[in-house]
DNA sequence: GTCTATATCCAGATAGAC
DNA sequence: GTCTATCTGGATATAGAC
């Protein structure tokens, strides 16, 4: 590739990525169905025509979101895993990361709430479907097989660990969905009130 | 009204029920927009224009529905909060029963849906916007007094009492959600799980 | 009350000029 | 690459027969 095509390529990323980064928050917001093309459009300052110069459907910007998403959020499950620390030490440092993500980084909690819309809604295009079917368990893996170990030193309830880890993930979640309608500013709960639900005293 | 008018009115009622459960059901899944009135129609048996003797608009049901939702809500924070019983054993009454409810009656998570999906969107009719407005943070204040009280007593944590009752109700959102596309039966927790999160041991 | 047929509008996607 | 103009399909809501 030329040193020109090299730029080029370049620009078009750029390009592609505002008009991503407009879209998820209308699509976080609206759902798919509701987020017209022209909103896009709007929202990135672009003539709707040119939005189908780097994506052939709305469904593929859609669809984009989801796996970058999903990519996100699996590297940091596993980056977590591979951490040297205590399983309880991992444990306050994935709530205090997704917590700190949720307040600081406004994408945070709209890609939060793009993944449950998507995973709840059956007007969910297929290709995104897939994606969610291949990807969703990680997060709750990762965080089971954590539990399992904590359990094993003996400082976690010996609750099912799958369940402890659908209600860590359910407890984000809503915490993801509230912070979308409430601002991410509008309130974080202390650390160690959601540790307690897991945590040994 | 004569006796006929009367057997008319509830058989009018009758179909207006059937309509709602319908429509809640897509409305949850789907969102106001991605929902035809063509499903809600094939949904429920009618034709398409049946839908309009009832109701004037897809809108008009939505916001029904979101009207129906605040009101059983709330009737249930208000008995709760008159109950006869210490704050620990409403919290307790409290998280049993939007279990048991979220369990035992599909309905339940779909209400908690809509009226997520509903605060966070922003296509939401007006109407039910205000409906959300006026009726949202009753539950929230009603959990906050309990857990004030639960402070006096001594079986409550002191963490600000404001925030616990909003992990309170994102904990129990979170939930609703997961139950959503997990379905029903998926999984409860173990009612001391969540309780931990608040009581002192 | 219930249905079918249709007017009307609007959004996704395309074509083609610059 | 970017825009404007337009085609086309589909959804809301209405009209009118039964």
């Amino acid at each position: 590739m030329s040193r020109n095509q090299q730029i080029n390529e370049e620009k078009k990323e750029e390009r592609k990525k505002k008009i991503l980064s407009g879209a998820l928050k209308l699509f976080a917001k609206r759902g798919l169905v509701a987020t017209k093309i022209s909103d896009i459009a709007q929202e990135t300052a672009m003539s709707q025509g040119l939005i189908y110069h780097y994506y052939n459907s709305k469904e593929d910007i859609y669809t984009e979101l989801i796996k970058t998403a999903f990519k996100k959020l699996i590297e940091a499950c596993y980056i977590l895993e591979k951490t040297e620390a205590t399983p309880k030490g991992k444990i306050i440092m994935a709530i205090e990361g997704l917590l700190k993500g949720l307040t600081d980084n406004e994408d945070t909690a709209l890609y939060h709430l793009l993944i449950a819309q998507a995973t709840v809604s059956d007007v969910t295009p297929n290709e995104a479907r897939t994606i969610i079917k291949e990807h969703n368990t990680v997060p709750y893996d990762v965080m089971t097989r954590i539990f399992e170990q904590g359990q094993k030193d003996g400082t976690i309830y010996h609750h099912n660990a799958r369940e402890l880890s659908i209600l860590f993930w359910t407890t984000i979640n809503g915490l993801a969905i509230y912070k979308s309608s409430h601002g991410a500013k509008s309130f974080t709960p202390d650390l160690s009130i959601i540790t307690s639900m897991f945590f040994k005293k």
